[in-house]
Formats: C-alpha cells, sequence, structure tokens
RNA sequence: CCGGAUGUGGUGAAAUUGGUAGACACGUCAGACUUAGGAUCUGAUGCCGCAAGGUGUGGGGGUUCGAGUCCCUCCAUCCGGACCA
C-alpha cells in the first residue's frame, strides 16, 4: 500500500464538500471561534506560492480550534473592485466584470487545490451588487452622521440640525470647523437651504470637498503617486499637475483618538501598533500667532488699496495683489471700467440704503463688488475668453465664497451698460431677501488691523531659538505677503512646487525654498523674523506653517546652513554648530525668562504666558488627514448621491443597490471626473460620477460573513453578536495603516450607531511575510549565443538572463528545457558547462512574472500533493517573515510524509498497525510530540512544529512503533497540518466519520518527567565538558561532583575556583 | 527623507525567560541495497587545524560568572508612505 497522494487528495476533497463538512451553523453549544484571511484581490496573474503562506495558516489553526471543541467561522470571498481590472479592461477591451469573474474562478481552483476548510457558501464578493448594495448603505448612514466632539461619538445628522435650530452653533454645545462661521438659532432658520447643507457638509463623517490629484493631461486621467515620476507621469513621460477635484473623504480623523486607545485592547504585534498610531501621529504642542510687520506696497494701480496686511478672510486689495488676478485672465475681460463705473455710480454712497464695496477682496480673491452685511458680491463678467483656467478660476471662487454663506451675482457687462435699472433693481431685490448679518463685518474688524501667521508647534520651548519662518508653498499667505522685489522669484518657486509630487517632495534630499520680503515679529523680543516659502514644510499638517529652530530641529538647521540664515544657540555647548540638537532636556540660554529652565519644563511656561497674551494655544496635531474616499475611475461601487444646485442628495434606501452601469469606454470625463460621467443616463439624472475606493468594500466584509444573504440588513445584530470579533485575523504587513485603520473606523462608527456590539473588529492580528522569488540567471557571452557556467563566467565578458526558475533543479539549469524556453529563441545555443552542469546564478527578489520567478501552486502540488506544499510552507520558516521560495527543499517534507505513512502501511504488507500497548519510550515521544505541536501551533511556530513531527516520526521509525494507540492521536495532531493523509489513514484505520469531529489530544505530563540532567560544565563561561546530575541535587553536592571531575581538574590547572554558579535545570559555570 | 522589519553554516532555519549556538530539513561527501535510481536506508558535514586546540550568530564598543538574546554605535538588505491592493 503506497502513498498516492493524488488518488487521496481528490477523494477526501470531493469527500468534504458532499458532506458539507466545512458548513458552519450560526447556532452552537460550542464556544465561537473567529478565523479570517485578508481576502484576495483576485489578479489576473492568478496565485502564486506566496499568497497561500497566510491561508495555511489561518487553515492550520481553524482545524487546530475546531478539534478544540470551537465552533470555527473560516470563510472567504474575493475584493474584487479595484484599478487593475480596470487597466486590464482599457489594454484589452474585455469588461472588468468580465475579466473579474475569469479570475474569480480560477483563483478559486487554485485555493481548492490545496484543501482548504472554508465555508464557501459564505463567499463574498464586494463588486456583487447584493454585497456593494450594503457598502453604499453604510456609506450613506456615514454620510447621514456627524462626530458629536462632546458626547464623544457619532450621532445621526439630524441631532445636529436639532441643535443648530435651538441653539445654533453654539460652542458650547457643538464644535465648530473652520470653515463654519458663528451662527445663531434665527441665523440657521434664515439660511438657505443651500447654506444649511454647505454647514452640515463640514460636519458629516462622509463628506465632499475639493482635493488635489495628479492630473496628466496628455494620457487625460488622475494618476496615483507612485505612477508619477520625477513630475511625469511612469507611462509616456507626460507632465504631471496637481489639480483640484470633487472628492468625497471620510472624516477618519474624528476617531483619531479612539484609533490610537483601542490599540492598547488588540492583540497586534507592536510594530503593527507603532506603525498606526506613527500614522495617526497624535502630538501635542501649541498654536502661536506672529505678528507680520506690514508691507509697504508700491502703489499705484488699484489705488484703493490700503498700506496694511490684513487679516486672514478679508482685505481691501493692494496693487500686488491685482496683479496676481490679472494673471489668472482677468485682462481676458473687456470694457471692464466702463460696467463698473456705471454700476459703481448707482450704488456707491449707500444709493441702496447699505454700504458697498468696491474691489473688496475675500479669503485671498478680489470681487467686484460686495456688501457685507447682507453677505452678497457682485460680478461683472466681460465677453472673455472662457478659457479653462478662467473657469477653474471662477469654480473655485464661487465655491469659496459660498462656503461662507456668500451668494454670487453676475451680471455680463451687457446687462449693466445697456439696462443699469434692471440691475440695481435685481440687486436691490436680492438685497431685501436678505437678512443683516454682521459677523462678517465683525470677522473683518477683529482681523483687519495686521495680518497673523498661525504656526503648530511642539516644542514651543525653544521659542527663543527661532530663526526664520517657514510656509508651505501652498499657504494661503504666501501670495499676500510676497514683496515686490521677491515677487517673481517667489512665483517661479510655486510653479517649480506644483510640478513635483508630494513622495519626492518628501523623498528628495534637495534643500529649496525663497524668501518672501515679509518678517514676522517675535512675540517676546520683538526681533524681526524672515518668513520663508519651502517645500519641506506641508500644508496639510499643522497650520502649513512652522517657526524654525535650526539649533534644535535637523531639517531647519540644514536650511539655515544652506541659505546662510544666522543661527540662534539656545542650548549653550549642547549646540556644536554642525548638526541640530533636538534635545528636551538641555538647560535654556539666551532665552529671556526662561533661561536656565530645563526645556521640557519651559514648554508649559511658554504656552502659559502665549495664552494669557491671547496669541497662542495648547493644540494636539494628527498627522493623519481624513482619508479620501473617492476615485476617479469605473471599477467601483457608485456613490448613492444625485446632485441638486450643489446640494448633495442621498438616494433613498430603498434605491439600493445604486448599480453599476455598463460603460464602453474607461477613459475619464473630459475635467477628470470619472468614466461615469460619459454616460448620458447617468448624468442626466445628476449622479455622482466619482466611484468609492478599493478600501470601501474591505472596510466591513467581516462583517457579511456572519450573516451573508440578508436582504434586510448589512448584517443582523443577532449574528454578529454571536460571532463578535474577528479572533484571529492573517494578512500582510501592507494593509497596516490603510485597510486595518479604515475598517477599525467603520467598526467604531457601526458600533457608534448601535448596529453592532463591538468597537474593534480584530482581536489579534497576524502578520505574514512576504515570500519573495528567487530568480535564476544565465550568463550569456557577450555577443554569442553561448552561455556559460555560473562559476566560470568570470573568464568570459558575459551579459546576466534571467530564466524561467521552473526549469532549473535547484541551481542546475535543465538545458533542453532551456533551448525550448521562448518558442525556442536560444534552441541553438552553446553551453559551457563546469562538471557537467550548467550551474545557474541566484539572486532574491520580489516575485513577479516579469522576473520569472514565479512558481504556480498548482504544479507544486500535482508533483508533491497538497499536504507535502501545506507543510513545506510552513516548515520554511516563521510565518511572519518575509523568506525566499526555493521549490529544491521540498523534498525534505515529502519524505516525512512518505515514512509517517510507513508507520502504518508498508508496500507489500499493507496496513500494519497494531494493538499492542506502548512502551514508556513511545508514550514518551508521543506526549513530548502532543506538548510540542500544542504549544507551537497556538503561538504560530509552524515551522518548528513541523520539525516537533518529523522528530517524532522519526524517533517512531527508530523504535519500530507501529501501535494504534500512539498512532492515532498522532494523527489528530496532523491533520491540520496535513488533513488529506490523515483523512486517509484514519478511515484506514477502520473509522468512519471525519477526523476533524474527533477531540483533540492531551499531554500527560507523568510520561515526560526526567530524574537527570546531563549538565554542560563550563570553565569561565566556556563549556568544556557535561555531567549528569540528579535533579535535585543542591549547590554543595553539585560543587563537590564538579570538582571530582577530571576535565574540571585539567581546566583549573591545580588553581581553586573563585565560584561555581550552578543554575538548576540550566547549566554549571566555575569561575576562576 | 520618514516609519517598520530583518541580518546566525553552502541554503531555509532552531535556540519560547540571558544559560550546551546551528535542532529539523535542503545541499554536499562517503557507504549499503538494487538490473537501475531522481526510490529507500546508514554515516559524516560551521570555519581553521593531522591533532591538541582555536575560532564562530553583519562590524565596533559595553553590561554580565555567562550575550545570537540586553544597552550604545555604525553598516547592509527588504517592506510601507495615502489613486497598486
Amino acid at each position: 500500500m503506497e502513498y498516492k497522494f493524488r488518488e487521496i487528495e481528490k477523494k477526501w476533497q470531493q469527500y468534504w464538500t458532499a458532506t458539507g463538512v466545512y458548513k458552519v451553523s450560526n447556532n452552537s453549544n460550542k464556544p465561537k471561534y473567529y478565523v479570517l484571511d485578508m481576502f484576495p484581490y483576485p489578479s489576473g496573474a492568478g496565485l502564486h506560492v506566496g499568497h497561500p503562506l497566510g491561508y495555511i495558516a489561518s487553515d492550520i489553526y481553524a482545524r487546530f480550534k475546531r478539534l478544540k471543541g470551537f465552533n470555527v467561522l473560516h470563510p472567504m470571498g474575493y475584493d474584487a473592485f479595484g484599478l487593475p481590472a480596470e487597466q486590464y479592461a482599457i489594454d484589452h477591451g474585455i469588461h472588468p466584470a468580465v475579466s473579474t469573474e475569469n479570475n474569480i474562478r480560477n483563483f478559486r481552483k487554485q485555493l481548492d487545490n490545496i484543501g482548504f476548510c472554508y465555508d464557501w457558501s459564505r463567499e463574498v464578493r464586494t463588486c456583487d451588487p447584493k454585497y456593494y448594495k450594503w457598502t453604499q448603505w453604510i456609506f450613506l448612514q456615514l454620510f447621514n452622521s456627524w462626530y458629536n466632539r462632546k458626547q464623544n461619538r457619532a450621532e445621526k445628522i439630524q441631532n445636529l440640525v436639532t441643535i443648530f435650530e435651538n441653539y445654533g452653533c453654539d460652542e458650547s454645545i457643538v464644535h465648530r470647523p473652520g470653515n463654519v462661521p458663528p451662527f445663531t438659532a434665527t441665523e440657521w432658520k434664515r439660511f438657505s437651504e443651500k447654506q444649511q447643507q454647505d454647514i452640515l457638509m463640514e460636519y458629516r463623517l462622509a463628506y465632499c470637498g475639493y482635493g488635489e490629484v495628479n492630473w496628466c493631461e496628455a494620457l487625460g486621467t488622475v494618476l496615483a503617486n507612485d505612477e508619477v515620476v520625477n513630475g511625469v507621469s511612469e507611462r509616456g513621460g507626460f507632465p504631471v499637475v496637481k489639480k483640484k477635484l470633487r472628492q468625497w473623504y471620510l472624516r477618519i480623523t474624528e476617531y483619531a483618538d479612539r484609533l490610537l486607545e483601542g490599540l492598547e485592547k488588540v492583540e497586534f504585534s507592536d510594530a503593527m501598533k507603532e506603525m498606526q498610531s506613527n500614522w495617526i501621529g497624535k502630538s501635542s504642542g501649541a498654536e502661536i500667532e506672529f505678528r507680520l510687520t506690514p508691507n509697504p506696497s508700491p502703489g499705484g494701480e488699484g489705488s484703493t488699496a490700503s498700506q496694511e496686511m490684513t487679516g486672514k478672510f478679508f482685505k481691501t486689495a493692494n496693487t500686488r495683489f491685482w496683479q496676481i488676478l490679472k494673471q489668472y485672465g482677468r485682462e481676458n475681460r473687456k470694457n471692464q471700467t466702463e460696467a463698473e463705473n456705471i454700476l459703481w455710480g448707482k450704488i456707491r454712497n449707500n444709493q441702496l440704503g447699505i454700504k458697498v464695496r468696491r474691489q473688496h477682496s475675500i479669503g485671498g480673491y478680489i470681487v467686484d463688488f460686495a456688501i457685507l452685511e447682507k453677505r452678497i458680491v457682485i460680478e461683472i463678467d466681460g465677453a472673455y475668453h472662457h478659457t479653462e483656467e478662467q473657469k477653474i478660476f471662477d469654480e473655485t471662487r464661487t465655491e469659496f465664497l459660498k462656503e461662507f454663506g456668500i451668494e454670487v451675482l453676475r451680471f455680463t457687462n451687457q446687462e449693466v451698460i445697456e439696462n443699469t435699472a434692471n440691475v440695481v433693481k435685481k440687486i436691490a431685490e436680492v438685497l431685501n431677501s436678505k437678512q443683516t448679518d454682521t459677523s462678517l463685518l465683525r470677522e473683518e474688524k477683529r482681523q483687519g488691523d495686521e495680518a497673523k501667521l498661525t504656526v503648530y508647534t511642539t516644542r514651543p520651548d525653544t521659542i527663543f531659538g527661532v530663526d526664520f519662518m517657514v510656509l508651505a508653498p501652498e499657504h494661503e499667505l504666501v501670495e499676500e505677503i510676497t514683496t515686490g522685489e521677491h515677487w517673481q522669484e517667489v512665483q517661479d518657486y510655486l510653479s517649480y512646487v506644483k510640478s513635483r509630487s508630494e513622495r519626492e517632495r518628501m523623498a528628495e534630499k534637495k534643500i529649496t525654498g525663497v524668501f518672501t520680503g515679509a518678517y514676522a515679529i517675535h512675540p517676546f523680543s520683538g526681533k524681526k523674523i524672515p518668513v520663508w516659502v519651502s517645500e519641506y514644510v506641508l500644508i496639510g499638517y499643522g497650520t502649513g506653517a512652522i517657526m524654525a529652530v535650526p539649533c534644535g530641529d535637523e531639517r531647519d538647521h540644514r536650511f539655515a546652513k544652506h541659505f546662510n540664515i544666522p543661527i540662534t544657540n539656545i542650548i549653550g555647548s549642547e549646540y556644536n554648530g554642525e548638526e541640530a540638537n533636538p534635545t528636551r532636556d538641555a538647560i535654556l540660554h539666551n532665552s529671556d525668562f526662561l533661561n536656565g529652565m530645563v526645556m521640557k519644563d519651559a514648554i508649559e511656561v511658554v504656552i502659559g504666558k502665549l495664552e494669557k497674551m491671547g496669541i497662542g494655544k495648547r493644540k494636539v496635531n494628527y498627522k493623519m488627514r481624513d482619508a479620501a474616499f473617492s476615485r476617479q475611475r469605473y471599477w467601483g461601487e457608485p456613490f448613492p448621491i444625485v446632485w441638486k444646485n450643489g446640494i448633495a442628495i442621498p438616494l433613498d434606501e430603498k434605491e439600493l443597490p445604486l448599480q453599476l452601469p455598463h460603460v464602453e469606454s474607461y477613459k475619464p470625463g473630459r475635467e477628470g471626473e470619472g468614466p461615469l460621467a460619459n454616460i448620458p443616463e447617468w448624468t442626466e439624472r445628476n449622479l455622482e460620477t466619482n466611484t468609492m475606493p478599493g478600501y470601501a468594500g474591505s472596510s466591513w466584509y467581516f462583517l457579511r460573513y456572519m450573516d451573508p444573504h440578508n436582504e434586510e440588513e448589512f448584517c443582523n445584530r443577532k449574528a454578529s453578536d454571536y460571532w463578535g470579533q474577528v479572533d484571529l485575523y492573517i494578512g500582510g504587513t501592507e494593509h497596516a495603516v490603510g485597510h486595518l485603520l479604515y475598517s477599525r473606523m467603520w467598526t467604531k462608527f457601526l458600533y457608534d450607531m448601535n448596529w453592532i456590539g463591538h468597537d474593534e473588529p480584530y482581536k489579534r492580528l497576524v502578520n505574514q511575510g512576504m515570500i519573495q522569488g528567487s530568480s535564476r540567471f544565465v550568463y550569456r557571452v557577450t555577443g554569442k549565443n553561448k552561455f556559460v557556467s555560473f562559476g566560470l563566467k568570470e573568464n568570459y565578458q558575459t551579459t546576466p538572463i534571467r530564466v524561467d526558475v521552473n526549469i532549473v533543479d535547484g541551481v542546475e539549469l535543465n538545458i533542453e528545457a532551456f533551448k525550448k524556453w521562448r518558442s525556442g529563441e536560444y534552441a541553438n545555443a552553446e553551453f559551457i558547462l563546469e562538471d557537467g552542469k550548467y550551474i545557474c546564478g541566484l539572486e532574491t527578489e520580489k516575485m513577479s512574472k516579469s522576473k520569472f520567478n514565479t512558481v504556480n501552486p498548482d504544479d507544486i502540488v500535482e508533483k508533491y500533493g497538497a499536504d507535502t506544499f501545506r507543510m513545506y510552507e510552513m516548515f520554511l520558516g516563521p510565518v511572519e517573515l518575509s523568506k525566499p521560495w526555493d521549490t529544491k527543499g521540498i523534498e525534505g517534507v515529502y519524505r516525512f510524509l512518505k515514512k509517517f505513512w510507513r508507520l502504518f502501511a508498508q508496500e507489500q504488507k499493507g496496513l500494519i498497525v497494531t494493538n499492542e500497548p506502548a512502551t514508556k519510550d513511545e508514550l514518551k515521544t508521543l506526549h513530548k510530540t502532543i506538548k510540542k505541536i500544542e504549544e507551537d501551533t497556538e503561538r504560530f511556530s509552524f515551522n518548528t512544529a513541523v520539525s516537533a513531527f518529523m522528530i517524532a516520526t522519526n524517533e517512531l521509525t527508530d523504535l519500530k512503533c507501529h501501535k494504534r494507540s500512539v498512532l492515532e492521536p498522532l494523527l489528530i495532531l496532523l491533520t491540520p497540518y496535513a488533513p488529506h493523509i490523515c483523512e486517509e489513514l484514519w478511515h484506514q484505520l477502520g473509522h468512519s466519520t471525519t477526523i476533524l469531529d474527533e477531540v483533540y489530544p492531551a499531554w500527560n505530563e507523568q510520561y515526560l518527567v526526567e530524574s537527570t540532567k546531563n549538565y554542560p560544565v563550563a570553565i569561565n563561561g566556556k563549556t568544556r565538558t557535561e555531567l549528569t546530575i540528579e535533579l535535585d541535587a543542591n549547590q554543595e553536592q553539585v560543587e563537590k561532583l564538579v570538582l571530582d571531575n577530571e576535565i574540571v581538574q585539567k581546566w583549573l590547572e591545580g588553581k581553586s575556583p573563585r565560584k561555581i554558579i550552578y543554575v538548576k535545570n540550566k547549566m554549571i559555570n566555575v569561575v576562576v
């Protein structure tokens, strides 16, 4: 009776499917256990041997838990929306739905080959409308919710509306985002619907805004960061610029603290927790306001200008500003002054009963006329060319003004000139329909006197070490404060920065920046501090502006050195003049009232003083930004949103799922919107044209597995309460900060809304390492069709060529296969051999088709069987570690399984298992193994577990043990690792039900106890001999035994030992 | 640049708490059985050395009776950095 794995594996896989062994019920008296794999993206390339590593580990654990008496949920599905399918569609014209379906079929076949115990009746696919109906539904819940910071949980947006109706935006009840002006309940009720909705949008957990994307005009598409190299597209090398597009976001920042705190109650590796908390990047420090020195403008054109720098949102234009706007295309307007002057004549001097301001600047834009008390802006459009630039400019401005609840009235030159009275009448009408609202005036007055620069710092203690300020290039003050003489230089710098991706900005060591000509005033010393612009300051973090302290911050230091900015030393001898010292423990020097204080103690002192002065406040900051939740792509979940007059209106739940329509072209829309913008039926309904990103569906799939066929709810509460958290989650570290954070946020949200009863999705997370490819090289003699073996290549001039690993046996090239490889390209090649063989070179790299180093698990399973494959993957090394794949080593595991088989059966005699009682040695092997396997399995040390199986098999073979009482428990132990062979032998032994329903054996300590131990004896820490000593020997007895020993005496050379260290059950060390 | 991980024989690795470094395998060498072996079995195998012995866990330094393991420092490789999933 031979080990015929092909027959055996096929037979049992069919049996398991036919009898539904892996079907799991939501009702059970057993305790539950949920083992989950990160579901795969079904790529066209199929599985390579690296993919199943985690699946095998989880499969072993799931089977192990089942044998231990748990009701185990172990499902699998597909993360099936995503860019590659769309790219494939563009390249090959095959619809993503079709290629995805094909890929899934192929994946399933490959997975089935390996004998996993998934309950396939619970499969989910994120691209299935039955599934994404609920992704859309959850999105709607996020859209219809806001984060109540006072309660520290999400709530329905309706609660917020009620607050506004009763109290307005009262900051003692509700926080007020930066873009929302303060308002009263009465004001709220008088706001237009649009104004109200715009305010609510500032609170919604899923919200819409404008974000920058990498836009490639030539390709007509939005690119991922890694598709942009050196400012040009990776494909084609076309220029890439940043472009603002409408984007959806998830307000994950509201959950930052809870995501951080939640890490304390989950079992993730420390590395994983650290990565997540670094990503969240909580830091505490202070926001400090610096006054800016008055910036005299050269005067001239636009002379209504005030000579003063003014506040953040409102200021009167000055000359330089006027020039910027001209750059944006105002020069295209005709007859500007004429129409403007005519109207101005009719509305100036309170002719409308209210003050009208001419050429007033709001938030960096100049408007023609403004009536601040009524929040009205009047624009007169010339017959300018409808350029792209002008359009974007207008749109952006209108959006901006809307955010402040300002209504924009537009008239054309013609209208004004030909029918001035009508225009004035219209203005008056609108004016009368509006309530007077002086908040803008108040705001202007408050900020109107001088401009301030707000910086965020974690080190307020270093305030006397500030030598310069740096603004991010996108900072709104940049253009405002730049003086005339630095104008051109700053503009050039900004356009340089615009051409670079954020990734490049972070990656390059180059120090760049430019002086704006402006100065900030030190709040304590009154010193003038130059203000610079540099890309090393990121707009998205803090306030987008920093106070630079070169002696304490490395980046500031390099910057100061590079631009020869004098450095103030505030830490005395702790600063050596060569490099910054970021210490918190130095004594402060040159720091006025802080002198002599330890830095970390000074932090509080400075914050206290700033707060008293009203120019600073304590501030907690997060590096994490809100998550961009839309893609300008086709193959994703459509947003259940309709746009109406600039208001996003959610579809009714009954209309879900909003099905992804069929498209013929995957080209993006004209303005860079997603391909859905090209479908008339879609745009006619004013449906949102973006789609959701890849992580939408994966943020909650673990819940759907619990109740996969529910058509009424995303997951019944009873089911989610029964299964609860995922007890064990296995997947790669590459998802450390993306998927894991998003799914944790969704879980917390669903918990806040009371739809599930737990707020952390995963109890324990194990990260499997990558299996790398082991590439093989042949060396072609330059200019000839001749290849030289690895060891002899130094004698020739050669070019290395990657060769398919599958035609190399270890490092020996299969020459015949090589000749046939690549349609016989090398059919006539000659070979220079060493010892009659062609030896290849090898290198470890990422496994990929293009490197010819992928190995298909199907081939391995065909040659050695699934059980061997499973065990070999585990035997390679610790699951968490990355390691290269080498098919050659699999023989060892294969031999092991054959040897294991021979404990039960032999070729000639058939089954040879006896019912004789086991000997002491046999029991010792068995119980030692039970203990080791259980402990190793529990702590995920599968490689050592496999080795323990080998040791047990070797020992039992030596003992010629074929006894049922030893082998049956061993069979159960091995089942999780090699299910097919165990099921076969189990039935051979006369059982008729699946081995998975057996009970895991327990070890008995009494078979393991020893009375003596072989102690290593070291002299001065070097092991010299061994001594067998009774385990219960005491120090005195041991010392005598040791000193009597011949070898010890030899090493002592007559000297007497200073000390004898005896550690029970460990070792003995003699110190001379 | 920032963040994370990993460096141990020719190769994958083991050493769970500071206590015999290299378990278990691959490979290699020698041998047995055999018509044959890409089956099976036995033995050897870190390096230097005939041996005694010396030496050895990326490099350097430290703590300790004792360091692969703890501390400092340097180096190398791999992974991630938000539209690849």
